[in-house]
DNA sequence: TTGATGCCTTGACTATTGTCAAGTTTACAA
DNA sequence: TTGTAAACTTGACAATAGTCAAGGCATCAA
């Protein structure tokens, strides 16, 4: 497949994009570029003047905000088909997070300014963003409710239940799909933290944990253990991944 | 001043209604309506089918989410002026998250009908909205680094920050705006940890507290103590309170 | 003035999470 | 296969926050 033919592909997997105008869409094909990233590499850092905005096509993008001391708070990461940067247009042009990628990963980097204009010129895109914006709103508000009333184990529970099939029954195996370091800091949580709650959390609902994989009997098992300290019914609504 | 003056009044105190037209601000008029309520008093629950939205024209304004056992996430804590509900518009017209006056509190309640009408019919206002939610997000963030980041202490020193005009020099006095419970239940936190935590928080920076008042010399007393832990440089930007 | 109520504080204790250090396992390249 | 680095786990301990209970201090109405 071409890039240009991949880039269409991508572009139109997009929510974001999904009415958009055919002249928007090959304005942003012409411009559009494909980068390889490898393990570690850094994006744009947050505060840095906003020009692009990306989408992963594969590998994973995390999103953090860190101290001068080097205290990070990840705020999200992100698979491929996901969106990141965008929202600088509405943030006096600058990016209101770091990018890192955590894997060998590529993205698409499009211009901004090209989503800017056509913002201003049919504002209809405007209400997809609107959507996508209400839709993150709302993971965000959960994240601070799960902060708030879950703690670590419960929290981890919470994280497996969301990478399943939610309407799975009986029997399933639930892959991690990154690191449990990196998950751990995706929960909040240390490293070590985040071991022991696993333990514990295999002690409470009787999982099974074996490297990356996690395999239960039933979903019951964590949704009765962690979804009992949340204000939303399983299954959770809005998932982004 | 009466209620029709009051109403195109607050409404155009609104940034989301800054470029609205004519006719719509006219409609709005219209069908508003003002409510008081009394304290304790729940205007919507969490998952509950959305007709309004509101503005807070006094008192204040609880946004929260709770589980079945009644524990509490609070999402926000609105003074006058500002707006909540409208977003339910792209939530498939519910809640996402309860509201209910923690003072004896008046609002103006509007249609979602006539505002989803005029998104439709001129989506420019769309842009409106997408700043407000891309300033919304910003403070998520934000949100979230501070629970991640920062002790009970500094959440508080960070909190008085923004209640203080940051362009401030010399010495300040600061009034807390509500309850310390409801101050500690926002920061996310229990009463009897923001009563301690205050406490360290005077120990550790010199600042007086009598009641509900905060005296400070500087507000560099309080900015070394709790903005070293945050990735944004002071003054922070987007404040909403 | 006197209760009464709700808010706030404090003490004692527990639970949870973080930190530091030491090991173990895993993945991968030479 | 072997060596090495990174990821992961575990132990010991410290820091932080939550829970429960009691008491102090306001405010407000009778």
């Amino acid at each position: 497949m071409s890039d240009a033919e991949q880039t269409r592909k991508s572009l139109k997997n997009i929510a974001l994009f999904k009415d958009a105008r055919d002249s928007f869409i090959a304005n942003l094909i012409q411009s559009a570029r494909i980068q390889k990233h490898s393990k570690g590499h850094v994006l744009f850092v947050n505060q840095d003047k906003a020009e692009k905005f990306y989408i992963v096509l594969n590998g994973w993008i995390k999103l953090f905000r860190e101290t001068l001391d080097g205290a990070q708070a990840v705020v999200d990461i992100l698979p491929a088909g996901h969106i990141f940067g965008e929202t600088s247009i509405f943030e006096d042009d600058v990016y209101p997070y770091s990018a890192e990628a955590v894997e060998p990963t590529e993205v698409l980097s499009l211009p901004l300014e090209v989503l800017k204009k056509e913002i201003e010129e049919n504002p209809k895109i405007a209400l997809s963003m609107l959507s996508a914006m209400a839709r993150y709103r709302r993971q965000q508000d959960r994240e601070i409710e799960h902060r708030t009333l879950q703690n670590a184990p419960q929290r981890i529970g919470c994280f497996l239940l969301r990478l399943a099939d939610q309407k799975h029954e009986g029997a399933i195996t639930i892959h991690l799909p990154y690191d449990k370091t990196l998950v751990a800091s995706r929960l909040g949580m240390q490293p070590e933290t985040f071991s022991r709650a696993l333990s514990k959390l295999k002690q409470a609902t009787g999982i099974k944990v074996k490297g990356a994989t996690v395999e239960l009997d039933s979903l019951d098992q964590l949704i009765n253990y962690s979804c009992a300290v949340c204000s939303s019914e399983f299954p959770c609504k809005d998932l982004s991944q």
